[in-house]
RNA sequence: GCGGGUGUGGCGGAACUGGUAGACGCGCUGGACUCAAAAUCCAGUUCUGGUGACAGAGUGUCGGUUCGAUUCCGACCACCCGCACCA
């Protein structure tokens, strides 16, 4: 970019500026600053503060027990935007909190007879321990736990606020229940088929459960994701084909007479394909399904096929392998358009009854598990649709279906026409004709979606509010009696729920009719703790409600986040469950005006490490020395000096041992380094390699910032700052100014990497060695002295500490924390020449220099008067000359 | 199977809307300082040929559009991610 004018440095390097150099020595530092930003209260945000408000948020953490690298790498990113924005003038909110219900907690308390309460608390000690070493500008005034009564009471609040608004239903549910642990498990819980604690076969259950109907908001949940500009198009696509919106038509089959079982008249199929249905062989129905349940009552073979098809579990695993199969339940239906055609149904394994109405029509030539099916089963195969340029008489199926667009045929009045076209004519026709006093079909918008099951058989979560008699029914806990607290005196030597075996807890009258009732003991799946912490943040002080409307959202309120940033891995669930609770908790009353609640969502990488393997087994980063011999890279185990195989290169986990603790790495380099190091080379989307030779480079960096400051310091001292329009000194300006420009632009696109880079580019070019002139410098004090106050300016949102030691060693006043972000001089970041490229054939084969204003026609006689565009011409005129005012020039021959 | 992404030196990565490919960092090579080492500083570092100025090639592969393509279009290859019997 700028070339390094020697004689700006020259002064530098006197001898006694070097002698005076001391190293920059971290573990004194980012105490001392830590300590003058907390005092200062820096950080504390007020709601009454006038200016513009920015809500920064980093995804709160589960409390472990130690932070790890992602963690240090997420908070670091949140830190930058947080410092940045409020250097440029934002009342910013940037609070911590902690994710804090769990079934690590419940685990620890099985496997090592701790509280499960104290063991979290401990551990939330410990990480905010560990956050504070890392100097982020956090506003812990405002800290929550999700644990804590005074955070989950007013979630049992907004439990019955949904409930009463429609929004929570209780059903039967078909979960994986381990016989062993008594509970239910999430499905990726279930590892081949046994639960992943006890090892126990997991069994299909069929339990009453508490359900968020999700569903209910599935079209608005989707269209909102088209008014989020600033998500990633990645996270938008996941969620809509999460939501999996589907337009068909909805199709009431009429069943034979003499072949249903009594009080069966129709049978309910949901397709997309209705073009299809001359294509049609066969119908098939879920196991589950009402029709099929009855068919077997008199069949004790299909009974038994049903009992098989349930017990085949539904594992990812389990159904890649499993074979197509049915079993034909002697019923038949009769085809709409002809009156003559009957249909066979069949039950078979791989229809689901939780999607449409668990029932399908097969084509046999138009998808490829029908044309399986139809081929083992004997079923005609008939082609519908065929390729525009196929010919209709020898068009024929056989083990490939034909799934592409073309024209409809074999089908009567639909032949000739395109399958779109046909869609509607079916949906035309059918809806004309009823069965019973219903339309045979009808339009269907269909969901993927399924409603949000948050019942958990758990002791570490929110209690759900509510009492079961055997009058009222599930009745509401009354708000007076809010929260329902979790008993601290349980016990986990039992298996299944503490709750449960309570020997008091779940007793109590009912609340309307005073009989003897029990508690829901079930608690509330831990995302919906995560599904409304954001607004608690904005005012954790609210004993009353959830929220206060005054400073929530709306007018002057906090929500929606302006920028939040957490890993891909809550792409779905997470993000999808907030934007749920947003509208709910609108539609009760407890926000004002906002849609959605992240309004930025920035989704960072993860910290990826080189794993090693010893004889023994996997060995930690911090047991192995590696050494770059001849070109390549060795590693040996420091104890023994073994040969370690260096192994790919995988996301830092326990397993793999390959971890590095944020703890040592803080202790022996500082926390600036850490962040540094992780700010820099990788795209913050992307995976971030660390590497031990990658923090030296940051360290390294570290001290040398630290040198360029504290060896100008004495002479900057005693200089007022001052940009430089001309002479020497103008060099040096214009290279400070732009790159305060692009520095700014980068950290608010969040491009770290490069902002890094820039400063870097700056820093070499401030300490550039000693050169010739030093009468020269002189004159460039004041700019120099700006350019040093511009620097740590920049750097003080990625190294706060350090930023804060430098600025106190040129004498600044007060703390950088605490500075305006700079604003560039906009003439200082044009050059009045330019040295454009010049191409031969579009071949680069020199430059041009010449004035920013020259003109085209000024720029081309320049450009063709250079010696070696002379020389390539060889005398002949150029046929063409292509002029790109200050950026190129093409000269074609 | 469906959907999406990525591919640039030894490595991580830059290159704004088609305009100097390789910024910046790591590593490496040579040098200075030192009795020596560390630290620091300087120079070099895409590849090939040449002492050299220089010449040629080059952004996964093949082709196209253009004065000019890492960038746009078409086909393909590799890897990664998400969903997955969704009717």
């Amino acid at each position: 970019m700028v070339k390094v004018p020697r004689q700006f440095s020259a002064f530098f390097l006197s001898e006694k500026a070097v002698m005076a150099t001391e190293r920059y020595n971290p573990r004194a530092s980012e105490p001392k600053w830590q300590k003058a930003w907390a005092d200062a209260k820096l950080f504390q945000t007020r709601n009454d503060d006038p200016r513009q408000k920015y809500y920064v948020l980093e995804m709160f953490p589960y409390p472990s027990g130690r932070i790890h690298m992602g963690h240090v790498r997420n908070y670091t990113m949140g830190d930058v935007v947080a410092r940045f924005r409020r250097a440029k003038g934002d009342n910013v909110l940037h609070p911590m909190g902690w994710d804090a219900f769990g079934l690590p907690a419940e685990n620890a308390a099985r496997d090592n007879r701790v509280n499960p309460r104290e063991w979290t608390y401990a551990n939330i000690t410990a990480m905010k321990g560990q956050l504070k070493t890392m100097g982020l500008s956090l506003d812990w005034d405002r800290e929550i736990a999700t644990c804590d009564p005074s955070y989950y009471k007013h979630q049992q609040k907004m439990f019955l606020d949904f409930w009463r608004a429609g929004l929570v239903e209780r059903k039967s549910a078909k979960v994986n229940w381990d016989p062993v642990d008594m509970t239910v498990l999430a499905n990726e819980q279930v590892i081949d088929g046994r639960g992943w604690r006890s090892g126990a076969v997991v069994e299909q259950r069929d339990l009453t459960q508490w359900f968020f109907k999700i569903t209910s908001m599935a079209e608005e949940l989707l269209d909102g994701l088209d008014t989020l500009d600033r998500w990633p198009d990645k996270v938008k696509l996941m969620q809509a084909n999460w939501i999996g919106r589907s337009e068909g038509l909805l199709i009431r089959w009429p069943l034979a007479e003499g072949t249903a079982p009594a009080g069966e008249t129709e049978l309910e199929v949901y397709t997309t394909r209705p073009d299809t249905i001359f294509g049609a062989s066969f119908m098939a129905i879920a196991a589950d399904h009402p029709l099929a349940r009855k068919a077997a009552e008199k069949n004790p073979a299909l009974q038994k096929f049903i009992e098989e098809v349930r017990q085949t579990g539904t594992s990812v695993a389990a159904l890649e392998t499993a074979e197509k199969k049915g079993f034909d339940t002697g019923i038949r239906v009769v085809h709409p358009f002809d009156p003559s055609w009957f249909l066979p149904v069949y039950v078979a394994n791989f229809v689901l009854m939780d999607y449409g109405t668990g029932a399908i029509f097969g084509c046999p030539s138009g998808d490829q598990r029908d044309l399986d099916f139809a081929n083992k089963y004997g079923l005609p195969v008939i082609p519908v649709v065929m390729p525009e340029d196929a010919d209709a008489e020898n068009f024929r199926i056989t083990e490939e279906a034909y799934v592409d667009d073309g024209v409809m045929i074999h089908s009567r009045f639909l032949d000739g026409m395109k399958p779109k076209q046909a869609f509607e004519e079916v949906a035309t026709r059918l809806s004309g004709i009823s069965i019973g006093n219903r339309p045979m079909a009808e339009r269907k918008v269909q969901f993927r979606l399924r409603d949000w099951l948050i019942s958990r058989q758990r002791y570490w979560g929110c209690p759900i509010p509510v009492i079961h008699c055997e009058n009222c029914g599930a009745v509401p806990v009354p708000d007076a009696d809010l929260p329902v607290r979790l008993p601290g005196d349980v016990t986990f030597d039992k298996p299944g729920n503490p709750l449960d075996h309570h020997p008091t807890w779940k007793h109590v009258s009912c609340p309307q009719c005073g009989k003897a009732a029990v508690r829901d003991t079930d608690t509330m799946d831990t995302f919906v703790d995560s599904s409304w912490y954001f607004a608690r943040f904005t005012d954790p002080w609210n004993e009353e409600a959830p929220t206060t409307l005054s400073v929530v959202d709306g007018k002057g309120g906090w929500l929606p986040v302006n920028q939040y940033i957490g890993g891909i891995e809550h792409a779905i669930l997470h993000l999808l469950y907030s934007r749920f609770f947003v509208r709910a908790m609108k539609r009760t009353g407890h926000l004002n005006a906002v849609e959605e609640p992240f309004e930025g969502l920035f989704t960072q990488g993860m910290v990826v490490h080189e794993t090693y393997k010893g004889p023994q087994g996997w060995v930690t980063p911090a047991e192995v020395k590696v050494e770059d011999i001849d070109g390549e890279r060795r590693a040996t185990l420091i104890a023994t000096g073994e040969t370690i195989a260096i192994g790919p290169i995988e996301k830092m986990s326990k397993s793999r041992k390959n971890v590095v603790d944020p703890d040592d790495i803080i202790a022996s380099y500082g926390a600036d380094t850490a962040r540094w190091f992780m700010l820099s080379d990788s795209p913050p989307e992307r995976d971030v390699i660390w590497t031990a030779a990658g923090v030296e480079g940051a360290f390294r960096f570290v001290q040398r910032v630290w040198r360029l400051v504290s060896e100008t310091a004495p002479a900057l001292q005693s200089v007022a700052p001052a940009f430089a329009t001309d002479g020497d000194a103008a060099v040096l300006s214009k290279a400070v100014h732009k790159t305060l420009k692009a520095v700014g632009e980068d950290i608010e696109r969040l491009s770290f990497n490069k902002a890094v880079a820039r400063i870097y580019e700056l820093t070499n070019f401030l300490s550039a060695p000693l050169g010739a002139i030093e009468s020269a410098a002189a004159d460039c004090l004041p700019a120099l002295r700006e350019g040093v106050e511009i620097l740590v300016t920049m750097m003080a949102p990625m190294m706060p500490h350090l930023a804060e030691e430098c600025w106190s060693a040129i004498g600044g006043k007060g703390l950088v924390a605490e500075r305006p972000w700079p604003a560039f001089n906009p003439q200082l970041v044009v050059d009045d020449e330019v040295v454009l490229p010049v191409q031969i054939n579009g071949k680069k084969r020199g430059d041009l220099t010449i004035r920013r204003d020259a003109d085209q026609l000024a720029v081309e006689q320049a450009a063709l008067a250079l010696d070696f565009v002379q020389k390539a011409l060889g005398g002949k005129p150029p046929r063409k000359v292509i002029v790109v005012p200050q950026r190129i020039v093409n000269v074609v021959g």
